[in-house]
Formats: structure tokens, sequence, C-alpha cells
DNA sequence: TTATAGTTGTGAAATTGTTCACAAAGTCAG
DNA sequence: CTGACTTTGTGAACAATTTCACAACTATAA
């Protein structure tokens, strides 16, 4: 397999939501063109994004829905199930366990925790929280494979070193802060302030810029 | 100007962030090379970012770090404030409209929308909910320059479409589906779900990725 | 004053990502 | 079975982005 740039895997998850639509509709059969529409792409795009993990459509006619829809689901990890820590039941950490999209694909956040005495042992949405002094035992005997961090951005360093301490090889960072792993630990890091401040940079910014 | 891509502007933000850190720290030179530390760049990109918005530094020593923070903060439009509304005060919305780090900007969420009688004309957090229906004419009079939408999937492109009406020219949207908005308007799009299903594709493909 | 070390700003080169264009393969009507 | 039409898969062309490399400039020490 080639290497598959960021831009290909986000575009992926794209399609397959898309395919769950048109799923939904009974199509049986859908084109590059399709489904680039749905997505403001190009068909080109969509066919050579697919045939970097195979050939999956049939010359003349297209793509068969479900058979596509599934081996994306197969190649993105969503054929099982995976079994997520989420540390800080702050606000944003809240709102994130009772998300339902995650638990729609098969994403369990089924330990949490918090260093906040008040909310330690005790039950939030069903889950009991766990003390953070715990992180790295529990995670291990629980085997965690994903674990977001949800905690303000000063805690955000020092719990991501601890998930690596235990063993855990991937990160989604809410915190609003640049942190460090080792090479062989995935971090993806959501910072919500940055996509304002986006908005902010285009308003500020428009007519200026050429091109676009 | 030349054309600035996503990317850069993205960087940009960070290296906002790192000087604030260091203008903490009262450091009052710092060289690309510092800031690419940081944020894991090369010293070249760093450069090479700022100098698509002019000549910020001083050959042979570097950069002033205040100056360099407000000249970015001009760029990135955060020398000001934005009038914010956010629309569906659930698990997401509530978190969002707590957050810290948004009003640390100068993006003030002052207008707050649900379509859930048991919420509207009730304090949320200090600010008044509305019913959805008044969207509009409230974002209008109330000269709303951002919309949040933190809606279900299934409702969000009614939403969007009358933020659109009402003449805003800027969306954020967390609802888990691809909006479309006219060329005019600023789109960004967060969607939570995608970021696992990233760390679910790496996790999944390790090892079968050459060069990286 | 001069030599040395350090850093920026920026064209040019290299790399990465996207679009094009077309052969290959399939459908379908008659 | 044939011919008109459609769509995929993909190498090649093109575009965008990143990295390189170096002239230009500054500070400092002797």
């Amino acid at each position: 397999m080639r290497k598959v740039s960021d831009s290909t895997v986000r575009r992926l998850s794209m399609y397959y939501r898309s395919l769950l639509e048109f799923e939904k509709k009974e199509y049986k059969i859908i084109s590059s063109k399709d489904l680039a529409k749905i997505e403001r792409l190009t068909p080109a795009q969509v066919r050579k994004d697919l045939s970097f993990f195979g050939t999956f459509g049939t010359r003349g006619l297209g793509y068969p829905v479900g058979e596509l829809k599934e081996k994306i689901a197969k190649i993105l990890g969503l054929n099982r199930s995976w079994n997520v820590a989420l540390v800080g039941v702050g606000n944003v950490g809240s709102a994130l366990v009772s998300y339902k999209e995650f638990q729609k694909q098969g994403f369990n956040i089924r330990l949490l925790f918090d260093d906040d005495q008040r909310k330690i042992n005790k039950n939030h949405k069903g889950i009991l929280v766990s003390d953070v002094k715990d992180l790295g035992k529990k995670l291990k005997e629980n085997k965690a494979e994903m674990v977001i961090l949800a905690v303000p951005a000063q805690a955000a360093q020092e719990v991501a070193d601890q998930v690596v301490s235990a063993g855990v090889k991937s990160i989604l960072n809410f915190a609003p802060v640049q942190i460090k792993v080792p090479n062989d630990v995935i971090l993806r890091s959501v910072n919500m302030a940055m996509e304002l401040e986006h908005l902010s940079f285009c308003l500020t910014n428009k007519g200026l810029i050429i091109g676009s």
C-alpha cells in the first residue's frame, strides 16, 4: 500500500457517510460522479482516493453501494468496536460522552477519568468516573485503545505522558495546546478556537486574497 | 497579498498561541528555529508562512515577541471582538457556550437558539435562549457575524439556509454532515467522529503504510 | 575595523497532492 | 453480435506546498 495522505483519509470518512445515506435511499449503484457531487469534489478525486486501496467498481457501471460501504468501513477500521477512554469530565468531555455519533460508529467510551473529588466515584451518564491518579493502571487493565483528552490546556501534556506510558497508541486531543508524543503514538488534535480563528481570518481578509 | 493556504492560516493560529506563551515567559526575541521547535515544524516553514504577510523579523536577530504577536493577532482578526450566535443548546452547544478559550480570544457568544420549548426563554449560563423560529430576525437585529451550528445532522442544512438568508457570512458547523452554502459564505466544519475515524484508520493500517 | 557567528527573507528545487485524458471494460438496445 | 454509450482505473501533466540554499543583514568580540 502506498502512503496515503490525511486528506484522502478524511475524504474516505466523507464517502462513508454519503454511502450510508445512499444506502438508506436504497441506491444499489453509484458513480464517482454522484459521490463527487455530494461532497463537492471531482469524480477523478474520488476514483483516485479509492484506487489507493484497491478496485471497487465496475467499469461502465459504477460502484455497488453496500459493498463499497463495507469495504471503506473495513479500511477505516469501523467494522469493529473500539475501547475508548476519556479524561476530563468537564463541559467538553461531558458532551463527548453523550455524542451519539461515536457509539454509532463503534467508539465505545467505557472509562472516564477526572481529578475533581466531587466527580470521582460518581456515575456520569451511566459510567463510573475514576480518579485520574489510577489512569495508567486502569487503561492497562481495561485494554483501552484510544484516549480522548478533554482536560484543561495546562494539564494536557502531563496526562498525555501517562497515557503513552500506559501503552495506548492513539490520542484525540481537545485541549487547546500542542502536545508531544513519541513517533509510534498517533495524535490528532481538535482545536475549536482555531476554527473560529479561521473564520475570523477569512472575514478580516476577505477580498484581499486572490483566488479564493 | 498572495493566496494563503488553509494550512498556513492554521499554523498562524499555532504561532499566535506559542507567542502568548513566550510572552508570558518574558521572552523578548525569538527565532524561527525556536518557534519551529515548539510546533514540530521547520524554521523555513515558519519564515515562509510569515513572509506571506510582510517582514516581521530582523536578520541576524529574530522576531520581537510582542510585536509579532500583535501583528498575527491583527492578521487573524483577533484584535477585536466578534459577535457570535449559537444554534442548538444540546450537549455540544452547551459545552461551547462555556468554552473559555472563545471568550479569551474575543469570540462572544451572545445569542442562543433552540427549538425545544423547555429551553426557550430560559436562561442558559447567563444567556437567554431564543426560539429558533426567530433566528433570522434576531441574527439581523443583533448583527451576528458568525454562527456556530450545534444542531442534529438532519436539521443542519435547514438552519444553515436561514443563517445565510439572514446575511451572516460565516458558519462553524459541528453537525456531522456536509452542508452547502453560497460561495461568499465561509464555512468550516468540525466533525469529531471523523477525527476518531482517522485514529482508527491509522491503528488499523499501522505498518502497512510506507513512509509514515 | 574586521572576522565570526547567527538569523531573516526569498527565489529555486523538490516533494506532495490534484486533475486530466484516455484505454479498458462493462451495459444495453435492437 | 454489433455499435453507441457509460464509467472505472491510472499514468502523465499540472498545481500547490514544503524544503533548500544562500545573499543580505545584525550583533559581538577582539
